[in-house]
DNA sequence: TGGCTCATGTAAGCCGTTACATGATTTT
DNA sequence: AAAATCATGTAACGGCTTACATGAGCCA
């Protein structure tokens, strides 16, 4: 058996969650819940169904409505286990950041005072932005589906953490409180949690 | 010019604040920096850093140290005017985020009690490493390099939030206190911050 | 009639990683 | 003498984005 990748991970789970989906319904579906932390565009959800399938952890079947063509992929008893053995192997799962606004605070030392507040607002303005979709995308609350809940809070908590880190250092750069050194542990040690 | 990608205004930063430097060196001031929000490979580094001169961004010296070849960069003028640039212009910087123990979280509820928290213990394990790495790169404290600090910092605090999530929410599991509803804000409320 | 949503896809390209290769010099 | 570090690079591949293309059905 073929290890998954994370993508493929989703795709089976969502269709495993959901019931039989088409590739259109796991688009939306991921773009009002996973895509925070996971992202998925149609370049990549048609194609990875269609291997799934000839890996036999899914089958498809033409649902046209109309005269519109339509592929409804189910998973199989094989595609479950697969899903579950994803779920559960203890290969240490990845957790990868590109963060331009961070490498550009990086090197904020050569900038004026007021370009160095810029940058912060700007990547504070980027994450309350975030916060704004992940609200919008409040989950139905739904006993068996907690685990959904539990990673929108997630979301809801690490940006908010980040705006409310934003909003720190602005104010100590407005006050000039800046430098403080690594002894000094007021307000940098309250950001540093 | 050419509009700077993450990478290259890494590469042009690190020269512009360290002076000369090899490839090699550069490689080394990522690994103990950087790479926590923006990693770079040798694979990257050394073909960009010619893109980079070709583009007349920096300059290259030959200095072999004894019979091992050695190619030292600096940056140009015209370099310092695209670092400045990109550090400043006003596009929206990104951020993007792979988190596959969250993707497996997300999907957990069709596990056993015991594997949802054993997901949520592996996910803090990694964060913990990534916390251990971060520790072990504390920058040396120098006025002139507040910002190199103050992204220290950030990671930091990043990654000891999580861990204290990922902390409170195996509590809760222990405890079987999930199911939590959207209004029973008590400790969902305070992960949500 | 025009625009939106549904629905599926492809082509080109960028970005990045892994793995490998080479060889000198320094340290143990 | 062996191992680590210095130093530079390439080849193959994987994954993902952007942009484009097509066409049906639905609604104002």
């Amino acid at each position: 058996m073929r290890k998954l990748s994370g993508t493929s991970g989703l795709l089976l789970g969502m269709i495993s969650v959901k019931g039989r989906q088409t590739g259109y319904e796991i688009k939306r579906l991921v773009e009002v819940s996973t895509r925070f932390f996971w992202a998925a565009s149609p370049a990549q959800i048609y194609p990875e169904l269609r291997r799934l399938e000839s890996d036999g952890l899914l089958t498809s079947a033409e649902e046209p409505q109309g005269g519109r063509a339509r592929t409804v992929y189910s998973v199989t008893e094989t595609g479950e286990r697969a899903l579950r053995e994803w779920l559960t192997e203890s290969s240490a799962p990845g957790f990868e950041l590109r963060n331009e606004s961070l490498l550009k605070l990086f090197f904020a030392d050569a900038l004026p005072a007021e370009e160095q507040i810029e940058l912060v607002r700007a990547m504070r303005a980027k994450h309350e932005a975030i916060l704004d979709g992940i609200r919008k995308a409040t989950p139905a609350y739904r006993p068996d589906r907690q685990f959904g809940y539990v990673s929108w809070l997630y979301g809801l908590g690490l940006h908010g953490w980040i705006v409310d880190w934003c909003k720190q250092l602005e104010r100590d750069l407005a006050a000039g409180s800046m430098p403080l050194g690594p002894e000094e542990g007021d307000s940098s040690a309250s950001r540093a949690g």
